[in-house]
DNA sequence: CTTGAAAAATGTCCCGT
DNA sequence: ACGGGACATTTTTCAAG
C-alpha cells in the first residue's frame, strides 16, 4: 500500500508570471507569455489550462472606457440599514445584484454597513437611480453620497 | 463644394451588443459573437477592430479570484489631506499609483477627499501597508479605514 | 450587409525525452 | 514537467453579390 499523491499543487513562480501576464493584457498570444516567462509554448499553454480548470482564473473579460461610453458620473454611496437580520441582509443582496448600475457592493465593517460604487450616464440617471431603485429598498436607514471627482486609478490587477 | 463626410460615427444599438458580450466574456470567439447580435461574421470582425481602434476599449485582461491568490482582505480607506495644494495633489497622485496594494484611487466630493480600494493578503500586509506605506505620505490628516465582511458585487461591466 | 474562400496566425494535443 | 511537431480552429483579409 502506498500513500496518495496530493492532488493539492500550489503555484510556483512560474504560474504567479504567468497570472500577471493575463491580468495585464490577455490577448497575448501562448507564444508570448511562454517567452516572457521563460517556457516553451506546451508547458505554459498547460499550465494556463490547470489555472484556469483550477479557479484561479474568474474569466476574460474587455475593459470598456468609461468616458466613452458616457458613464462619466461614479459615486459611492454609504448605506445603513435599520436593521440586521439574515432575511433583510439576504433581500438586500437580491436586490443589488439585479441592478446594473451598481459596479461594486461591499458589506463593511465601521459607521456604516455597505458601500456601492455606481458608475452612471449623468445626473438624471443618478437620480432615478436614488430615488426609484436605491430608496425603495426596505430598511434602509440612510445613504451617503460621494460623488467622484477624479477616477486616480482603477485596476483589476492584483499583486503576486 | 460638398460638406465634409462627419467623420464622427456613434455607436448603433450592435455595437453596444458586441461590447457588452465582451464585456461578459472576452474569450468568445467571432462567430458566436456575430450570432448573438445578429449579423454575419465578416461585419462583426470590422465592428470590433473599429472599436478598439476608436478607444472604446481600455484592454482584455483576466480577472482572477482574490480568494484563490491569498487577497483575501479587502479594505477600504478614507483619507482626508490637510492642505490641497496643486503640488500635493500631484505627489499624492504619483505615491498611489505606484502602490501594487491600491487597487482603486478616487478623488471625491464630501466629508473626505479620496477613497482608496486596498487588496491584501493578511492583517499583517495592511499593517505594513498602513504604516509604512501610507501614513508616510506627507499631508495626511486623517485616515480611516471600513475593512470588507464580504464582497456582494465586484463587476466591470457597464451598462449599455 | 451576406456568403464564401483562402492564407496566416494560434490554439490544442500527442509523443519522445 | 518540458520541448517539438502535427493537426484543428480561429483570425484576418478579400472578392463578389
Amino acid at each position: 500500500m502506498t500513500f496518495k499523491t496530493e492532488n493539492f499543487s500550489a503555484m510556483d513562480e512560474i504560474d504567479k508570471k504567468i497570472l500577471m501576464q493575463l491580468q495585464l493584457n490577455a490577448k497575448q498570444n501562448t507564444k508570448e507569455i511562454a517567452d516572457k516567462v521563460g517556457l516553451s509554448v506546451s508547458p505554459t499553454y498547460e499550465r494556463i489550462k490547470k489555472l484556469e480548470q483550477q479557479n484561479y482564473i474568474k474569466g476574460y473579460v474587455a475593459l470598456l472606457n468609461g468616458t466613452k461610453i458616457e458613464k462619466s458620473i461614479i459615486v459611492f454611496c454609504q448605506i445603513s440599514l435599520a436593521k440586521h437580520s439574515k432575511e433583510l441582509m439576504d433581500n438586500f443582496r437580491k436586490e443589488i445584484g439585479s441592478l446594473p448600475e451598481v459596479m461594486g457592493c461591499y458589506h463593511v465593517s465601521g459607521n456604516y454597513d455597505f458601500l456601492l460604487k455606481v458608475a452612471v450616464s449623468d445626473m438624471n440617471e443618478y437620480q432615478k437611480f436614488a430615488v426609484d431603485k436605491l430608496s425603495v429598498i426596505k430598511e434602509l436607514s440612510n445613504v451617503q453620497s460621494s460623488f467622484v471627482l477624479e477616477e486616480l486609478k482603477n485596476d483589476t490587477v492584483y499583486e503576486l
